[in-house]
DNA sequence: AAGGGAGCCAACCGCGAGAAA
DNA sequence: ATTTCTCGCGGTTGGCTCCCT
């Protein structure tokens, strides 16, 4: 009796991904689609079980990913939100377009929740800890959140539409007293703002890299370089970067290109991908380390992902 | 230079919800 | 109505990296 396991474990990997298998899983979702996780790792010749497969696609290897560090912006709404909805990191992800729940909640536990103790708020109840306590780790007791109490009523509505440039509408009394010590706070110390003009991707001189890196602002501070380099000692980010500059039909397409000839795809969705490769971490520790050049063609794979059903991309494998 | 502690994040685990049989 | 199966969520852990001594 008892719930069965989500798959056999016998003789199943677990740890960290390597570069064969994310190339593997990526390969049979641009083929096949996400559907039916528990049949992927069969078919995709991995000896994983669907669960780590669903979990190694939706945390890392889905192309919509921002990565880097939460901007300014989106630290605030994870805080109004969580103010609202408490851990329902998942939903309090869905109002973060490119980050996950599992992003959300690390950052969460190792930045926000630091910071908010710090400034003598509560995270767990957003209030103020009380003041006959000098300590701010004063141990109390556990409250639930305000969306215990209220959050059923109205769940926040959050249009896409009105995100970037509406985040003052979308304040909370509580949001616009957090957002006033933010600014004089931490925010401003610890996770270095940037403007835009400021955000230059790490690439050799192209001009027009930065260009179309401050086109889109809403999470530029990422490219912070604060942040570790666990992402360039990361298999994938390897896998990523030898795939993609092995593939000689793009690498050579690519190789005269500029972005004009990426005009081709002037929807939002491919400039925030390429935001995302512009902008963090991903792959600015290996390019710093090996100095090379920023290749164009590492723009080619969020693209070639997200149009999943289109032919090309799966010459790229 | 080496060791140890802290920080961080990817990945795992167990459970609940909902769909399907 | 009940059982079984799959998916998704939230909490937790393991291991890597960085920093301090």
């Amino acid at each position: 009796m008892g719930r069965q396991p989500c798959c056999d474990k016998v003789g199943l990997k677990k740890g960290p991904w390597t570069a064969e298998e994310d190339k593997k899983l990526i390969n049979f979702i641009l083929t096949n689609g996400q559907c039916c996780w528990r049949a992927v790792p069969k078919l995709a010749g991995l000896l994983r079980c669907g669960k780590s497969c669903r979990l190694r696609w939706t945390n890392y290897l889905r192309p919509d990913l921002k990565r880097g560090l939460l901007s300014e912006y989106e630290e605030k709404m994870v805080i109004d939100l969580h103010a609202q909805l408490g851990n329902r990191w998942s939903k309090i992800a869905s109002h973060l377009p490119g980050r996950t729940d599992n992003e959300i909640k690390n950052h969460w536990n190792t930045h926000i929740k630091k910071k908010l103790k710090k400034l003598g708020i509560d995270p767990v109840t957003h209030k103020p800890l009380s003041n006959n306590t000098t300590h701010q780790n004063q141990i109390k007791p556990e409250q639930p959140p305000l969306q215990e109490q209220e959050q059923d009523h109205h769940e926040p509505e959050i249009k896409e539409a009105e995100k970037p440039e509406a985040e003052d509408q979308f304040m909370t009394p509580l949001f616009e007293s957090m957002d006033t010590i933010m600014m004089n706070g931490f925010c401003t110390d610890e996770v270095p703002i940037l403007e835009p003009d400021e955000i230059l991707a790490p690439c050799a001189g192209d001009a027009s890299t930065s260009s179309i890196a401050t086109t889109t602002s809403s999470s530029s501070s990422s490219s912070s370089s604060s942040s570790s380099d666990s992402y360039s000692n990361n298999p994938s980010s390897k896998f990523l970067e030898d795939l993609l500059l092995s593939d000689s039909e793009w690498s050579n397409d690519n190789n005269n290109n500029n972005y004009s000839s990426m005009a081709l795809w002037d929807d939002d969705d491919f400039i925030s991908s390429l935001d995302m490769l512009l902008n963090d971490d991903y792959y600015d520790s290996d390019r710093k380390q090996q100095q090379q050049p920023f290749d164009a063609s590492l723009n080619q794979y969020p693209r070639m992902i997200m149009d999943s059903s289109e032919s090309w991309a799966y010459g790229l494998f």
